[in-house]
DNA sequence: TCAAAAGTGTTTCCCCTACACCCATGG
DNA sequence: CCATGGGTGTAGGGGAAACACTTTTGA
């Protein structure tokens, strides 16, 4: 690389402009029946002080997806997430320091494995509630809602709202997971038959008694991965 | 911007290693009844002689967004087009000269416009076939496959596919690009009514008589912006 | 026995689909 | 008058939505 910003990796036989490349990652589970983004605060100038969503820069020896897993580990020790490009934010004013282009994820990790986190979790990282955030650095609340956004479509027809829950749930939970991830009551029926129609849930034949009510009976999602579940919207018409 | 690729525009207070950051552009119009995407020859290594998408390293002045519009007005002369981000590519091995990121696009024009810049064209650039595609440069393969994918999806609960119209249009024509898109045929009363079902056409009393057959009667499309048309999917069912 | 959540079917309505013939024009 | 695309309606089926009561358990 030379001076002046300018590296010898050029498309054609010209210079290539250099610019800082950073990740930024909008990580979401559900707790106390509420659907939070994780936040760290800034320890250093700009918006020192100020939250912001976990990330940094990327590095020469690593893919931008690397990049973007790294920095989530760093930041909350969790291993096994969801995790998806989101967006790349290119603006020359978003970073008042100079040119960041910023490429934005989005990440899911279900209750236990984010409650983990919170007990391991680095000094100054917090679950903030996603209707409840306080002001952000740079473009992050921009990030963050079109993580939403994006995770509010998706889980109309992919199995990406399965990450939030263990691998045994009850139908109640998972009701209660696209609920809370849709911000709207879904009808209990429609929501069962639905969801046992798409074949995909195996039934665990175990039950789960919690507190003094009928036992649930448990599910299971046999695909690790995010998978399709239609062609037509699942909950929400599309 | 100091020595080895490391430059001082950090967040935190840390050296950010910089990347060379290029853009690419799928433009996409219809020609002959049939989808084409634009590409030009390579005249530099690597990939010297085949074809590639429009595109370019960002400079450090514009955004990324300006960066893929001034890409691909260099390459073509048109001005109004619909261009929307698709994907950043940031694997290691994507550039064999090194570490190149790539935000790609894909940009959408109409028969009229794309012809125009087809007669000012720059040497080497040509509309070729989207299923009759030659061997492309880099990941380009990929990334027209992304565009496809993604066009085909906003078609049917945009108005995208009106990009690719003149102001004023026969609902065959409509049909067509359409057909053209997805790669299959619809129903022509079906595809009428949920066209008209809309509301969004405006009818111009206009007709355009063209050859020895019944005139057609033209329509507008009062919006120039993409604007979402429906919740549910328009055309084949989601 | 009661509180609290689990579990279970049916009817209605609307939208999507399939499908075939007449119309207006230029040659 | 004929070839070519323009233009039109309806019936049937399937999926979405609305809706209320019984079951099981622990306290």
């Amino acid at each position: 690389m030379g001076p002046n910003g300018y590296t010898k990796e050029p498309r054609g036989n010209r210079l290539a402009p250099a610019s800082a490349v950073a990740v930024d990652v909008a990580l979401f589970t559900i707790q106390d029946a509420s659907l939070r983004v994780l936040l760290v605060k800034r320890g250093a100038p700009p918006f020192r002080g100020a939250w912001s969503l976990p990330g940094g820069f990327v590095r020469r020896d690593e893919s931008v997806d690397e990049a973007a897993l790294r920095e989530l580990q760093e930041e909350t020790s969790i291993r096994t997430v969801y995790l998806e490009q989101l967006y790349t934010f290119g603006e020359l004013d978003r970073d008042p320091r100079g040119r960041v282009i910023s490429v934005s994820y989005y990440a899911v990790v279900h209750q236990e494995r984010s409650r983990i986190s919170a007990g391991q979790q680095i000094a100054g990282a917090k679950w903030f509630a996603v209707h409840r955030l306080p002001a952000l650095a740079f473009d992050h609340r921009e990030i963050v809602h079109a993580a939403l956004e994006r995770l509010r479509n998706k889980v109309n027809y992919t199995s990406v709202a399965f990450q939030l829950l263990p691998k045994k749930f009850a139908l109640s939970e998972l009701q209660r997971a696209y609920e809370v991830i849709l911000g709207q009551r879904l009808d209990k029926r429609n929501f069962r038959k639905k969801m046992l129609q798409l074949g995909m849930l195996r039934d665990t034949h175990e039950q789960r008694a919690e507190g003094r009510q009928r036992p649930a009976r448990l599910y299971a999602f046999p695909e690790a991965r995010v998978i399709k579940l239609q062609e037509k919207g699942i909950i929400v018409p599309f």
